[in-house]
DNA sequence: AATTTTAAGATACTATTAGTTTCTTATTTA
DNA sequence: TAAATAAGAAACTAATAGTATCTTAAAATT
């Protein structure tokens, strides 16, 4: 009298290939948002994604690796358009409160987790680490307005504001809050440039 | 014919209190620098000091509060001396080649590898994060020695060097160079004082 | 359209290890 | 000397990472 096929999605229809991938990710991303990093299983995941374990081994090689590129399909960087409203402290600012999205997204107490057994490399790619041209560029072209002197800047400075926002995010796994800003831009950075 | 007592070291007798938690300790250190934190299990450790797992679950209540224990009983933090050169500059470099010290002493594998399950506010504590008034003071007297006008310094500013300094210990897990050291301090900090 | 190849999904398995329970007995304290 | 406390041994549970095996759906090839 019962009914055998309990799960009424096609039973034996196969996904395969990026549709899986999506699927897997999707069902892996879901989960980090629900039970946390910690509390993450491989298990869970393939079930979620209505697959089985190996399928995810066969793809990534452990926790970690799928979590991370969870991450990074939920979360493709910012399109790194450089800003360019004409005045220096403007485009920083906007570059800045970029740096908030991640944490904004995923939430302070899963960044927490993260920051575990990511590991620290790509973990500083999440946090916009890797080398972008955006500060030069926006520096360049305050120079050329004339609102900065070039011979002021130093690889060091250039990368100042992003340091110290970063430093924030690390310590703080909170957004960066307006005043926070404000500050780093205007006693800091910009004196170091103007002076 | 074989001799039962394998072990020679005093079969029956039992140690207590300090003297056990240091041994435990001491363990729970040794393991951590030879197979590192990912690697360290309770049980080896428990084997190493000579007693079982019991005993140290009695006293911590898991892993990461063991091996925070054992780098805090390791690594007592600097006595807050606070320098006092008469030069503002050899002060703050002073303060922040201690903060290398982290580091130094562990090693940066290490380091990476607690990073993780230590979880954000422990960490902080151990890079030397929590309120030290130490900063406040060295300006204090350069105030008081006409090296640096009282009306520049902010709180911001007052934390900048050892936030930048914390910060590449964070990106990096190696220790400060010369030369980034003097960055912060010539390029960044002092120019923004003296003015 | 039939055949071959590839890879999905189910299932069961090994191995590790965290953390617990129970019991015996050494050491301390009264 | 007796009672209370805590160490240590041993065995146990539970969770879960990662693997191996097998069947078969889907895709590629002929």
């Amino acid at each position: 009298m019962k009914d055998k096929s309990i799960d009424v999605t096609a039973v034996g229809v196969r996904r395969r290939g990026d549709e899986l991938v999506a699927a897997i990710l999707q069902a892996a991303w879901d989960e980090l948002m629900e039970v946390g990093f910690p509390n993450l299983t491989i298990e869970r995941v393939a079930t979620r994604a209505r697959t089985s374990k190996p399928v995810i081994y066969r793809r990534w090689g452990n926790r970690e690796e799928l979590v991370l590129a969870a991450i990074q399909h939920h979360l493709p960087m910012p399109s790194e358009q450089i800003p360019d409203t004409g005045r220096l402290r403007h485009d920083v600012i906007i570059v800045l409160k970029r740096m908030n999205r991640l944490i904004e997204e995923i939430g302070p107490e899963i960044l927490h987790g993260l920051m575990s057994v990511l590991g620290g490399i790509p973990f500083s790619e999440l946090l916009n680490l890797r080398r972008t041209n955006v500060m030069p560029l926006i520096l360049k072209r305050a120079v050329e307005r004339g609102e900065i002197h070039s011979e002021k800047i130093t690889e060091r400075i250039i990368r100042l504001p992003m340091d110290l926002v970063r430093h924030e995010l690390l310590i703080t796994y909170q957004p960066i809050s307006e005043q926070t800003l404000t500050e780093i831009v205007d006693d800091i950075f910009l004196p170091l440039l103007k002076k």
